[in-house]
DNA sequence: ACAAAAGTGTTACGAGTACACCCATGG
DNA sequence: CCATGGGTGTACTCGTAACACTTTTGT
């Protein structure tokens, strides 16, 4: 009986969760929805799938298209398949998250969506659809994934000082790390080199300046 | 532009990779298929996701219509969406993981599958559709699970000796480990208590028995 | 000269690893 | 009495955590 007599088509979307650190903040991007359901709410960026992408290719698509965001590491985070989630009907989602660099993009409005902005994850609105249990899930990976594996790069710009490293690890990890024991343990990983330029930003020693060995890579490190 | 005009049905399907402990060697359970496409090959369970059903549960409807086998916990592993991974059209697959207690459940062919048998992870036949993929992904999320949760408690039997716990580790991840150092790390999670029955079952001495504090928790630990 | 962030090594502690012998039973 | 797996404690090692002062710049 796997092949049931009703078979009420169902819908596949992609939701994507896009982290950046702002003002030594952790922020999400988010959409003012144009039209209904949930007009005039916040909502993450996604849409349907097409017949002929894949769901990682849609996820992809739909960032770009939303916000003009592309070249990102995009993971697969869950997916969401309650049967009430979408007043539309049956829709379930995959969704994905994704971390780019501080300042790194610009935002635009667009397609269906009436404004996007940046959103600090204290500080949400309420969220259409179940996005709040999204973000919620993807902010836990985050945090778990920052302790295992280099994923915390990819939200570096080109070049950036260990300080500002040291800051993105703080804020998404939520407490102050040792200076010493931070530099010894990113160094070791060996991931990254200094470019020889140095930053002056302020009244005080300027600071080296670093780059990713291979941009892009995320290794599973321990 | 996110709502494209060409939007086929995208199909939605679960399939249930189930490992047990048999013989001292890692196994899934397989079904042979009895309908086109892949009759007669051998494949994953599951099957079609009904529109009024979550996703959750039509994964376990379908593992138990085809193979009997129900109260497990399933966890979600991934979402496959390439185009091409069904020759029937457009269908994408939720899969999910569970691990089942050594010989602790009757499996028996059902719906449309001719046959249920298990397999050793070593010596899988070719499967239909990208089940071998499926495969891969959860087998090396098991291995990587093993290390940092309780996962290993959900493949033992009500009661179960300390070196049967200490075999399921040692044959999931491939290498032997010391006796004297596992019993000391699985005791302090103090997630197993003895029951006070022993069990004879050799030329040896008898082996104190042990149950699950709280059966079905997982813990993440580390 | 002072304020402010950059940069730099050593010690201490604890978790994890290595390791060997006696115990209880069945045949 | 011998073969077989069950059961137990300590010492060492290595990775992680704690910790303070000098350097360079702008004002």
């Amino acid at each position: 009986m796997s092949s049931s007599t009703k078979r009420k088509p169902i819908s596949v979307t992609t939701d994507i969760v896009i982290f950046s650190i702002i003002a030594d903040a952790l922020n999400v991007l988010l959409i003012e929805r144009g039209g209904e359901p949930f007009k005039g709410k916040w909502a993450l960026p996604g849409g349907f799938v097409d017949g002929d992408e894949s769901v990682a290719d849609g996820a992809a698509r739909e960032l770009e298209e939303e916000t003009g965001v592309r070249n990102v590491y995009l993971e697969q985070l869950y997916t969401f398949g309650a049967v009430d989630r979408d007043p539309r009907g049956r829709v379930i989602t995959v969704a994905y998250y994704a971390l780019v660099p501080s300042g790194g993009l610009n935002v635009r409005a667009a397609s269906d969506a009436r404004d996007a902005s940046w959103y600090r994850i204290d500080g949400l609105p309420e969220l259409a659809f179940d996005h709040g249990e999204i973000v919620a899930t993807a902010h836990a990976r985050l945090i778990a994934k920052l302790g295992y594996s280099t994923i915390a790069f990819q939200m570096m710009p080109q070049e950036f000082t260990l300080s500002q490293l040291q800051r993105v690890y703080e804020v998404i990890g939520g407490e102050a790390l040792d200076k010493r024991n931070f530099r010894k343990s990113i160094l070791a990983l060996e991931m990254i080199e200094e470019t020889g330029n140095l930053r002056s930003e302020g009244a005080h020693r300027p600071a080296k300046l670093f780059r990713l060995r291979e941009p892009g890579q995320v290794r599973i490190v321990r």
